[in-house]
DNA sequence: TTGAAAGCGCTAACAT
DNA sequence: ATGTTAGCGCTTTCAA
């Protein structure tokens, strides 16, 4: 007898009849709406127990006009700074009783704005993770996705929140820290040319140069994976630089593994330094210096930053710059007097 | 003159209205039925493509009874191995037009019924990722969240597929292994408690044991990160065991950070193996001997499981379990003749 | 306090 | 070939 809804699943249906109640005085109950006749409202409670029944999300969503639901966009599950990203979001939002819906681009940055827009219609509001397409498209789509929060990325289109991580600073930080071991010749080991961060460190590097005039910066073709360090390991030593800055972590630690089979020493003859602090950055052989970035905390600010524009529609966002702390462990160290012994 | 909808949003109803034309007839259009009139259905495109009109996902779930999402729970987002299998969920589902909704339980079981079930309810079907809820727990709600799929743990409810990792022989095999190199006495870094692939290890083991009756296997207390592995030196070194079996990747590179601070020599002094192979298994200082889990492919495959669930409500669906193989490298190496150097 | 009825945005059966 | 109408499961006016 029970039942009766066309999909076969319980409905609000169903409790009402077993009740013996109109289905709005069963939406009353479920929603704790006091208004109610506490032994109706017995009767309804169990009556829906023992039916089991639980609302469905999807009615829910269309009456309210709203999923409980925030969509995330990342250009790679992979990487493990937006796997961190999307843990703190995560963290924090189900705090407050939101799910995470993900939208992974695999980097196919013409795909973004497609895959943003499905997502962002599905949920109540966009967290869009470095996004790789252009600041004009960007701009195009932005209002469009509202509620939006960016990270790693900014854009002019107002009550858009950015959190950005000041990577110029970092890099800058690490540039100072082995210039003052006695570095002079130095080697940056590029990320991913799209990548928004990969331009912070390139300007950071910029404003350093300026300030060390003396001081020699390779730029080295790189990407932001172990392999990335790994296969880097030749265009390093032929450089000739004593100080290398490698995009993030996993870039350091291949090369760190390359250098070792290559019979390397670190730092005794070659300093490295990562970027971020991944939890690995700390047991590597040596420890990585690193800058040290508060990548989950940052995407608990995304959820805290969504949860403001949700609640009061507009507002003065001002979004948030992320300074990195500078991380010094065992992978750098004085420069050697005689650097061509670096070569052999 | 546009937005009328109440919700502010660009509706069926305002395209209708632009193009002249029923709302049935919009809805038609933008589903591809080929029994409009070319005239009228370009008619309706061009009011579309002007209004920018994107139909609203949550009025279509609700009229079609899907989603096309699928849930994923998990107990820690923080974990590589559920990182890889949401990885490989994910881009395998997006392949086939379907999206992921994530639930982290944070490892607290008693939540993971209630979580399920909500995921469960906005989703076609569900993902559950080595719940830590009891057996019976876990059969009582089995049926409730069909279409369902597991991913290391078994269940005896019908029509549930299950994607296991045979961690009882991946754990012989390293055994073997360390045997092999004679080593006779061995210690078993253990996992979380409630893990269900913690104990398929330990039955490993136990076998491995009756088979090898002269060789010692001492337990100690884990967990499933880098942090157990580097506490557990003085447990380790304690124990006088040569060969190490950590409970996976992580711990086995804390415990091998840990042993390199204190000097003690890895494969010399100590032979150490892990379990997964994580991409960072060949970046360690030495490189990790593990046994290799294809754990991409498993979120691949409980996409594939999931989606015959859903295409043919039923059928016999097999599941499966994978053989982790052996990946022999640096860390594992010939017993000492004198063991009691170790101490040192 | 409760029920009847409208509406959220869409699809689909039915009627024309 | 197209419009009318009836849902999908829920919330929320509006009457009573």
């Amino acid at each position: 007898m029970v039942r009766k809804s066309a999909t076969g699943r319980i409905g609000i249906a169903d409790v009402a009849v077993k009740a013996g109640v109109s289905h709005a005085t069963v939406s009353r109950v479920m929603n704790g709406n006091f208004t109610v006749d506490p032994d109706i409202a017995a009767r309804v409670r169990a009556a829906a127990a023992e039916l089991k029944y639980q609302p469905n999300p999807v009615g829910r969503s269309l009456a309210l006009g709203k999923t409980d639901t925030i969509g995330i966009v990342v250009p790679d599950l992979a990487n493990p700074t937006f796997q961190a990203i999307l843990r703190g979001l995560s963290r924090a939002a189900a705090q407050d009783g939101y799910r995470i819906l993900i939208a992974d681009t695999f980097e196919v940055s013409s795909e973004e704005a497609i895959l943003a827009g499905e997502a962002r219609r599905r949920c109540d509001g966009l967290v869009l993770c470095a996004p790789r397409m252009s600041d004009a498209e960007l701009e195009e789509i932005a209002p469009s996705l509202h509620p939006l929060v960016l990270i790693n990325r900014t854009t002019a289109t107002a009550g858009v929140p950015s959190l950005v991580v000041d990577y110029g600073q970092g890099v800058q930080d690490l540039a100072e820290h082995l210039v003052g071991l006695g570095h002079t010749r130095l080697a940056f080991l590029a990320g991913p040319a799209r990548s928004a961060s990969n331009g912070l460190r390139l300007q950071g590097l910029a404003a350093f140069k300026a300030a060390h005039p003396q001081v020699e910066v390779r730029m080295l073709e790189g990407g932001s994976d172990f392999d990335t360090g790994h296969r880097a390991v030749d265009a390093v030593l032929d450089s000739g630089a004593t100080g290398i800055l490698a995009f993030n972590d996993l870039v350091a630690m291949g090369l760190l593994s390359g250098l070792h089979e290559r019979g390397v020493k670190v730092p005794e003859d070659i300093s490295v330094t990562g970027f971020d602090d991944i939890p690995f950055a700390r047991y590597t052989t040596p420890t990585l210096t690193t800058a040290a970035v508060p990548i989950t905390e940052l995407g608990q600010q995304a959820w805290h930053q969504m949860r403001a524009l949700i609640r009061k529609e507009s507002s003065d966002v001002p979004g948030s710059r992320y300074q990195p702390r500078l991380e010094v462990r065992g992978s750098t160290g004085p420069a050697r007097a005689a650097r061509s012994a670096v070569h052999g």
